[in-house]
DNA sequence: CCAAAAGTGTTAATAGTACACCCATGC
DNA sequence: GCATGGGTGTACTATTAACACTTTTGG
């Protein structure tokens, strides 16, 4: 080679939120499932093959791992540093994983939301997964930690253009409190009660439901779901 | 090659911004100086080199286009469809200007913003600039077009958590009518004037100065400047 | 009746929008 | 004195923030 140009591999790597016990999660897998070793989780990814673009790579990859086709998704930065892939713990997974000699590796991260009861496809590759709250994540291989540390506030940057992704995080049918815990969890600070139901109410897509919760030690809230029509409609409105 | 994952060069192309007869331009480069034809012009941009990562591709392009050296700068999204560099001009293009057999490139689109007065560095490679409305963007090679058509959205997202980006296009000594106009031209709406005379008061890093225009045949503007100090003070205090 | 969580209204402050006239200057 | 663009204030509306008690239910 003449020059000195890059001429890499390119990776797609996944930051999956979940919410769960009232904390954002962070879906990881098991980099060896056969070594069950700590210190061994990373973020899913994939290098990208030849017929695909990033985003369709990006898809591929949440797919198989959770069997949902279209599963919200955000590209949100690419990861370039010279240095991202040379540890050499990181290099010979690759070696192993993918080819040998990959000499550099670049990887354009993406954000993406999922419901923590989802049952997730453990008949392919990603055999092992954990939900990690992100108070919590481990140390983890490449630059997969600084990925996952701006992965939050992109998505609070996600939900001011599109409020709707939240609910990719709560069950079907959700009580108030479950979304107020939730934006809560997500902006990190307390939100009034009072305020919340009234901000919820002017939401035309929070849609309240006749069913209620039972055999609860306390009222019985009622249930709620998200109507994307009514979002839909709301948005051609405007 | 065993597999098909895709072992690609890599690019960055950058949008770069600046305000001009009331409106947005974009800075295009000729492809081929020599030939001085229309329906050449492109983004500015280079392949990455071994020992960078794309934002510092992208610095050392706007580096060598305007004599920047820290150039406000903001990656916005990788560009990788499988298509996007097989057109026969693309293709010979990139033969000639880097090395013959490039299957694929993938590109990572940068923003950034210019004062349109800067002098340029034309004793670069980039001898032929040509500053082009938005409104008028000709045709450009690869998938320029849509680069250019995303990039407005993400200079609104830009301004909106750090307001300061928008001094980058005006000169260091400006009136309220300028920077009226230029909002007037990201957001693409007519402003009321005496709101926003108010909104730049509310602003303590827009700071009057004693100057004021000369021999116009009306009332003379005041200048101001943008103070980087008291945003700065301003941002610790929140 | 008690514990536990659900649900509900009012007031104050702030931010945003609409709108029209006088001011300074050169010619 | 007139044409040109500069600069100003007030009233209305919408949004956000602060704040505490009653309701329902199971045990």
């Amino acid at each position: 080679m003449k020059n000195s140009f890059i001429h890499t591999f390119v990776s797609i790597d996944c930051v999956v939120f979940g919410f769960q016990d009232n904390q954002l999660n962070i879906l990881l897998i098991q980099r060896n499932p056969e070594r069950n070793e700590s210190k061994n989780l990373k973020l899913p990814g994939s290098l990208i093959y030849d017929h695909e673009d990033v985003d369709a790579a990006a898809g591929r990859v949440l797919y198989e791992l959770t069997g949902i086709k279209k599963m919200a998704l955000k590209q949100f930065r690419c990861f370039s540093s010279p240095d991202r892939a040379n540890k050499p713990e990181d290099m010979k997974w690759l070696d192993t994983a993918y080819q040998p000699n990959i000499n550099r590796l670049i990887t354009v991260a993406y954000l993406s939301l999922c419901k923590v009861d989802h049952k997730l496809n453990t008949t392919s590759k990603y055999k092992e997964t954990k939900w990690c709250p992100i108070s919590r994540i481990p140390e983890l291989p490449f630059d997969h930690n600084q990925i996952v540390s701006e992965s939050l506030g992109e998505v609070r940057r996600w939900i001011e253009y599109n409020p709707t992704i939240v609910f990719e995080l709560l069950p079907r049918k959700f009580m108030i409190s479950q979304l107020h815990k939730l934006y809560e969890a997500i902006y990190d600070k307390a939100i009034d009660i009072r305020n919340f139901h009234k901000k919820v109410a002017a939401m035309p897509y929070v849609v309240a439901l006749e069913e209620k919760q039972k055999a609860v030690s306390h009222r019985a809230a009622r249930y709620y779901k998200f109507d994307k029509k009514a979002y839909n409609k709301l948005k051609t409105n405007i």
